[in-house]
DNA sequence: AGAAGGACCAGTGGTCCGTA
DNA sequence: AGAAGGACCAGTGGTCCGTA
C-alpha cells in the first residue's frame, strides 16, 4: 500500500493512469496524503521517427591506443573487446553481492561501481587538459567526459546508463553497508537489476531526511559523489517525502501519532 | 608595441589578419614573444540572414507590477520608462567618476554596476523559488535568470550587456580603489566607454598574478563575483599572460633581466 | 519481459552582427 | 563612429524509445 512518496515511485515513469496532466497531483490512497512524483510528465515529448540507425561494419572499435592509467578488463566482466568482432553491448547487470563475480553473460554490480571510478578518471584527465589549456574546466562528469571516455577506447562508458544507476552509486559511496545488505538482499529475493535499482532510493532518502533533506549538499560533500549530478527522481523524492515529514509533524502535534523529527 | 597578450588583445576580435586560423599562434613582434588571445577565430560563424525583426507595436512593456524589493529608478539614469511610449535602447554608457550622474540621454558607470547587483537579487530570487520547489538551484546567473528579470519588468536587463561589461565590475569588486582610479584616469583623459572596457582588463591581471593566476578560484572567493561567469577573454588573457611570465622568468635567469616573481 | 544505449529535444552559454 | 541587444548557433543535460 504506497502511503508515501516512494512507495508511489514504484511505478516510476510509468503510470499512465489519468492523473491532471500536471506534476503537483496529490491522491489520497490508504491512510495517507502523497505527491505524485515524476507522473504526468508524459506529454512534452513526441519523437519524430527518423531511421538512420544500423552502424556501418567495422568504423568502430579504433582503439585511440592511448588509453590512459587504469583500464578495465581487469575487472573479470566485460565482453573481451577483443578482435575484429561486430560491436556488442554490453551484458546486463544482475544483482550480485559484494565482491561476487556474474557468471555467464551478465554484469556485476562492483563492475557497475567501477564504471563510476572510470568515469572519475576521464573527468581528471579532462580537467588536468584544461588547466593546462587555460580553458573552463568541468566540475561534473559532462557530456565532454562522455566523448573523451569513448575516444580514449572506453566504448562500454555512456551517458544514459551512468546516469540511469547515479543514485545507486550514490548509496554505495555515501553508507556502504547499507548498500551492501540491500544488494544482498535483493539478491536472496532473486530479485532483477531494475528492483534493486528502485529499492536504493528509499534508503538514500532516509539518509537525506537525516541531513535536512539537502541532497544536493549531500552529494557536493563527499569527493567521488560530487561530480555527478543530482538525478532528478532522487530529488522529486527528498523533496515529496520533505513535505510528506513536514505535514506528519504537524498533523501528529494533534493526533498524537508517530515520534517527531524534531 | 604590444609586447604582451594585454596590448594584443586591444584589437579584440577586429584583427582581420591572414593568422593560421588557429588559437595558438604564436608571432614575435618588438621584443617577446606573445600569444595571439582570441584571434583566428573568424570562422565558425555564418549566420544566416532571416529578417523576422520589427517589434509590433505596444506589445512590449506589459508591467507585470510585481517588481519585487529594490526597483530601477531610484539610480537617476535610465530613460523614465514612462507612458505608453515605444520601447527604446538604454542610453549607451559614458564614463563616469564613482558617485557622478552622468547628464543627457547617458548612462553612467554606477549605473552599469547597480544592474549587477540587481542581477544578484533576481537570482537569490529564482534560487528561493527553486529550493521552495524542490528542484536544481542555479549558483550563477544563467538564463533563467536574465529571463525572470524580464518577465519582473526589468526589461533593460539582459544578457549581452551583462557579459559584456562583466570584467569591468570583477575590477569593481575586486580592487575598488583601482577601479575608481582607472575611471578618473580615462575619464580625464575623454576616452570612451569601450576604451574604458578594454583598459579594466590590465589591472585584473595583475591582480590574477598575484593570486597563482587562477582567475576561476579568484571569481569564486568573491561573494558579489562568484555568480558571474568568468569572461573567456579574461580567462585567455590570465592563461596568456602566465606563459608569458613564466617565458620571461625562466629566460630572465641567463639574461639577468627584471626581476623574478618567485 | 527486462535492459542497454543511440539519438533526440528543449533550453544553455556564448556572442555576432543587423540596428539605431 | 560607438554602442545596445535581438537572435542565432554549437554543444549541454536529460532521457525516451526503437533495439536486441
Amino acid at each position: 500500500t504506497p502511503t508515501n512518496a516512494l512507495d508511489a515511485l514504484s511505478q516510476e515513469g510509468l503510470s499512465e493512469e489519468p492523473v491532471q496532466e500536471e506534476k503537483e497531483v496529490v491522491g489520497s490512497v490508504g491512510g495517507g496524503m502523497w505527491e505524485v512524483v515524476a507522473a504526468g510528465e508524459r506529454k512534452k515529448k513526441q519523437r519524430r521517427s527518423l531511421k538512420v540507425h544500423r552502424k556501418t561494419v567495422v568504423e568502430n572499435h579504433e582503439n585511440d591506443a592511448d588509453d590512459e592509467d587504469d583500464e578495465d578488463d581487469d575487472n573479470g566482466n566485460g565482453n573481451g573487446h577483443g578482435g575484429i568482432s561486430e560491436r556488442q553491448r554490453e551484458h546486463p547487470f544482475i544483482v550480485t553481492e559484494p565482491g561476487e563475480v556474474a557468471r555467464g553473460k551478465k554484469n556485476g554490480l562492483d563492475y557497475l561501481f567501477h564504471l563510476y571510478e572510470q568515469c572519475r578518471d576521464f573527468l581528471i584527465q579532462v580537467q588536468n587538459i584544461a588547466k593546462e589549456r587555460g580553458e573552463k574546466c568541468p566540475t561534473k562528469v559532462t557530456n565532454q567526459v562522455f566523448r573523451y571516455a569513448k575516444k580514449a577506447g572506453a566504448s562500454y562508458i555512456n551517458k544514459p546508463k551512468m546516469r540511469h544507476y547515479v543514485h545507486c552509486y550514490a548509496l554505495h559511496c555515501l553508507d556502504e553497508e547499507a548498500s551492501n545488505a540491500l544488494r544482498r538482499a535483493l539478491k536472496e529475493r532473486g530479485e532483477n537489476v531494475g528492483a534493486w535499482r528502485q529499492a536504493c532510493y528509499k534508503p538514500l532518502v532516509a539518509i537525506a531526511a537525516r541531513q535536512g533533506w539537502d541532497i544536493d549538499s549531500i552529494f557536493n560533500a563527499h569527493p567521488r559523489l560530487s561530480i555527478w549530478y543530482v538525478p532528478t527522481k532522487l530529488r522529486q523524492l527528498c523533496h515529496a517525502e520533505r513535505n510528506n515529514a513536514t505535514l506528519a509533524a504537524s498533523s501528529s502535534v494533534s493526533t498524537g501519532a508517530d515520534h517527531l523529527p524534531f
